[in-house]
DNA sequence: CCTATTTGACCCAG
DNA sequence: CTGGGTCAAATAGG
C-alpha cells in the first residue's frame, strides 16, 4: 500500500512517516529519467556553495554579529510580550517571521562557524556523530565502478550541529521533509527514516532529519535535526497555529539537547485541526513488519507545552510560547 | 509529465 | 568487516 501524500493548504509538504513499503521491483526502466540529471547537477551545486570560503571575518567579529542579532531576537520577543495585549494576527505574524529571521541568521551565521565555533556551543550529537570527526571527503564519489552508478556516492555529514527532540507524537516543525532513506539500526526495534528539505537543491537547504520510533504503545519518537534550514519556504507565521492542542499532555515534545547555538525555532505547535489528516497506520496493522510506524505528516504536531529553547552561545533564550496568544485566521 | 516514496546499492568511518 | 548515512533507480500516483 502506499500513500500519496498531498500539500497541505499551505504548500508544506507533507512529513511523511513511510507507508509500507512496496516491493522493490527491478525492471529495465522503458522510459528516461530526466530528473537524474538534474540532481546530479543540483548535487554539484551543492558542492560547489558548500565549498566556497565563508567571508574572512574572525570569530570575534562573528561572536560580535552573532551578539547583536541575538539581542535584536530578545528585544523582538520583548516587543512580542508587548503586542500579546492587543495583537493582530498580522502584527504576530510580522513577529515571529522577524523571531524566525533571527534565529536562522544565528544558526547560519554559527553553521560557518562550527570548525572554530563560537564559545565552542556546538557539540555533536553523542547518539550518531560525535565519533564523525573527520573531514567530508571532498571527493566520496570515488566508485571504482566505471560506469555511471552513483548510488551510494554522498557527501557524508560533516559533523554538524544537531538537536534531538522527543516525544509521543511527532511534530511538524512547518519544514517541508523528503524521506529519502531508511534502514534498520541495530539494537533498535524500528528501522529509522531519514529525511532532508524539499529544497535541498532549489535552495540548497542542508537541514536533514532522522526520525527514529524508540517504543510503541505508547508511541515515541526521536527525532534528530541536523544542520539548519537555509530554505526560505518557512511555513508563513500566519499559518501556524499557536493554540494549545488536545494532546494529552503527557505526549509533550521534550527537547532532549541543543547541540547547536540555534535550535529550531520551528517547533511551532500547530492546530491538528487546521492541517489535513493523512492517513494514519498503526504500526502492526496488517503488515506484520518490525516497521516503523505509519503517521500521518499531522502527527508531528507538537502540543502547546513544548518546551522550545534555544542555546546560543551558552545563554539559553527561552522560547516557550506559552503565554502567546493563539493566532488566528 | 511531474513529484514523492521505496529500497537495494554503495560508500565511509570506526 | 560492519553499521549507518546517502544515493538513485524503480515505482506509484496525481
Amino acid at each position: 500500500m502506499k500513500t500519496r501524500y498531498s500539500y497541505n493548504n499551505y504548500n508544506i509538504n507533507t512529513i511523511g512517516w513511510p507507508s509500507l513499503p512496496q516491493p522493490h521491483k527491478k525492471r529495465a526502466r522503458e522510459v528516461s529519467y530526466p530528473k537524474s540529471k538534474r540532481k546530479k547537477e543540483h548535487r554539484q551545486r551543492d558542492i560547489d556553495i558548500m565549498d566556497c570560503s565563508w567571508p574572512d571575518t574572525t570569530p570575534f567579529d562573528r561572536r560580535k554579529a552573532a551578539d547583536e542579532l541575538l539581542r535584536g531576537r530578545e528585544l523582538a520577543q520583548q516587543l512580542r510580550a508587548y503586542l500579546q495585549i492587543s495583537s493582530t494576527p498580522a502584527s504576530q505574524d510580522l513577529l515571529t517571521r522577524i523571531l524566525s529571521s533571527f534565529s536562522k541568521t544565528l544558526s547560519i551565521l554559527n553553521h560557518r562557524c562550527d570548525s572554530d565555533d563560537i564559545n565552542g556551543s556546538i557539540v555533536d550529537s553523542p547518539e550518531d556523530h560525535g565519533s564523525r570527526k573527520s573531514e567530508e571527503s571532498g571527493d566520496s564519489c570515488k566508485s571504482s565502478t566505471p560506469n555511471n552508478d552513483r548510488r551510494g556516492c554522498y557527501k557524508r555529514r560533516k559533523s554538524c550541529q544537531s538537536w534531538a527532540r522527543e516525544s509521543c507524537d511527532l511534530v511538524d516543525d512547518g519544514h517541508a521533509w523528503r524521506k529519502y532513506g531508511q534502514k534498520t539500526i541495530l539494537n533498535a526495534k524500528y528501522p529509522r527514516n531519514y529525511y532532508r528539505c524539499t529544497h535541498k537543491y532549489d535552495q540548497t537547504c542542508q537541514a536533514t532529519k532522522q526520525v527514529q520510533r524508540l517504543q510503541d504503545n505508547p508511541p515515541k519518537f526521536r527525532t534528530t535535526y541536523y544542520g539548519n534550514h537555509t530554505c526560505s519556504n518557512f511555513l508563513k507565521a500566519s499559518d501556524i497555529v499557536l493554540g494549545s492542542s488536545n494532546f494529552d499532555d503527557s505526549c509533550s515534545g521534550v527537547l532532549l539537547s541543543f547541540d547547536t547555538t540555534a535550535a529550531p525555532n520551528f517547533f511551532l505547535p500547530h492546530d491538528p485541526t487546521l492541517v489535513k489528516k493523512e492517513e494514519v497506520v498503526t504500526p502492526d496493522a496488517g503488515s506484520g513488519r518490525d516497521d516503523e510506524a505509519v503517521c500521518s505528516p499531522s502527527d508531528y504536531m507538537s502540543t502547546a507545552d513544548d518546551h522550545l529553547s534555544e542555546v546560543f552561545m551558552g545563554s539559553v533564550v527561552d522560547f516557550e510560547d506559552d503565554d502567546l496568544p493563539p493566532f488566528h485566521f
